[in-house]
DNA sequence: ACAAAAGTGTTAAACTTACACCCATGC
DNA sequence: GCATGGGTGTAAGTTTAACACTTTTGT
């Protein structure tokens, strides 16, 4: 029951509001694409080839920023909601469908996009490689897999009297076969009085479209936050099943730390279940055992670990 | 070093791109502003006064939804970000300058304002209520803070073959002297296969304006989540100088439950200094020594309690 | 004296960390 | 045999939760 009623009056004023009256911006979404991904071949037998974490980005094949990587996104239409947006667009531009979203900022400083006032919503989105290879593309846009490198380069804490700032310089690095491209972004954390703030700067630029270079740093830390806060968001970048060191490569590659193998499987063993299942043998190695989510755990409000 | 050059083609390309070609939304920002503010006034001598949440909003004087409240907000303006259109939205309608703002969420559901497609970025912002008198107000606008209760009044879990639902009804109540506004809200976590949504409905609604009853109960789980991960953002709620019993409450307020005092001053112990002040005394029971923020311990990246 | 709030100390339980160890496999 | 990944056990260290207790104040 909503019980706002629309009196003649007001009617009125909706009949004479002319919204098109005032400045609008566009609206978009975009969406970072994030993935495990196996590196190069199997290195020697008996070795696992090398895992990696991967971005899906598309080659702009028109104007603004033609022959750049940017995210995949597009415009909002009228009759969605910005979710809706994200889910439509990931669908036609990559074939993703059905992906983990989840909104991690908006983006919509003064001259970021050259055709004018864009306002940009930026979805982290976490799929299973496996299930998604990319399509070969077209004129307008091709998809492609970079592998991610994200270093902080230089970390400085300044402190004055009653302020501080912490600047951060993030170097990111994507990579395919033939392509190279990285960015340099800088993060300041500054406290003025006991106010907190967070902004980013892109210092160097090198093959991205518009300030993507700056979503995929804060959707990287955006990612890393999550993890480490909670892990349950891996499982989204899992197969069905899997094996409880996939899980666990999967949480060193987004936290860029090693893990003990016996804690690790310990915390997570309320959260997976195991199954008849193993995992094709053959590598020189004993067969590990495959492994599902414990749906029930996950269903459980009080989980967290 | 931003090395995009922009081409005698690409420059073409912008000179020829109407932007006003594709349909637009206006864009707002809308604050949920929060205090810790005292109720009622003493009960008895010795005893000190019941403190509750606070939420300031804005009486409308003109339509849509006259006389109905609704958070402080308004448009986005071409030359400027979202939060600076935040900051001076907050500014202008209730002369709050500085706070910490955070944004939580995107509500961009068709149908959310009659005037057309509009879409809000909320933000979060913590004020300390002492601060932060609310002034006169004029025919347009009038500020009033409300004391908030949430309650949930249902929790559902449904669970079939390869899904789930979790529905909980939220049951939002602001007062303030004269004025009671009620609404009812019900958030749907469901699980499809292994994907995670979570939506809101607005059930019942008397005396919001737009979906603003909806914005303020994810504003207050926003909260509360932020408080159980961190404690830090509880201490924007507070003044320069506070006793740890303060600080206990603010907790205890955004939690709903109450802590345990020597454990949670062990727990602050690091993230403040004590300083020689003391609270005025006069009131039958020991006087508290003042706290200051350790800001020491705020610089320092791995601050989390 | 006493009620209310301020503040400290002690202990058991729970969780985290680190490391040592065994298992299975294919060349 | 041996390197590699799969997998278990245990003990020390740290953190958390619970509760009992002392201090200071104004009527």
């Amino acid at each position: 029951m909503i019980n706002h009623i629309i009196s003649a009056e007001e009617k009125k004023f909706l009949k004479n509001y002319d919204i098109t009256a005032y400045d609008r911006p566009s609206l978009t979404a975009d969406m970072a694409v994030f993935a495990i991904r196996s590196g190069s071949e199997q290195p020697e037998y008996r070795k696992d080839p090398e895992k990696r974490l991967g971005v899906l980005l598309i080659r702009r094949g028109g104007h603004p920023y033609k022959d750049c990587y940017g995210l995949p996104g597009g415009f909002a239409q009228k009759q969605e909601s910005i979710e809706e947006t994200a889910k439509r667009e990931l669908k036609e531009e990559t074939s993703v469908d059905n992906a983990f979203l989840e909104p991690f900022g908006i983006f919509s400083r003064k001259g970021r996009d050259p055709r004018g006032w864009i306002v940009s919503n930026a979805f982290l989105a976490l799929v299973d490689a496996e299930k998604y290879r990319v399509r070969p593309g077209s004129d307008a846009w091709e998809a492609a897999w970079f592998f991610i490198d994200l270093e902080v380069e230089e970390s400085k804490k300044h402190v004055r009297r009653d302020s501080a700032d912490i600047t951060t310089l993030y170097r990111l690095k994507l990579e395919k076969e033939d392509v190279t491209i990285s960015a340099l972004v800088k993060e300041t954390r500054s406290f003025a009085g006991h106010l907190e703030k967070t902004g980013y700067e892109i210092l160097e630029d090198e093959g991205f479209a518009f300030d993507h270079a700056e979503i995929i740093v804060r959707a990287l830390i955006a990612l890393r936050e999550r993890t480490a806060r909670s892990g349950r968001i891996v499982f989204d970048l899992m197969p069905e099943y899997f094996t409880l060191y996939n899980l666990q490569e999967a949480h060193e590659i987004i936290l860029g730390e090693k893990l003990l193998t016996p804690n690790f499987r310990r915390k997570m063993a309320p959260f997976v279940t195991e199954t008849s299942r193993q995992v094709e043998t053959g590598a020189g190695h004993r067969p590990a055992r495959l492994y599902q989510r414990n749906m029930e755990a996950f269903y459980d409000k009080s989980f967290e670990y």
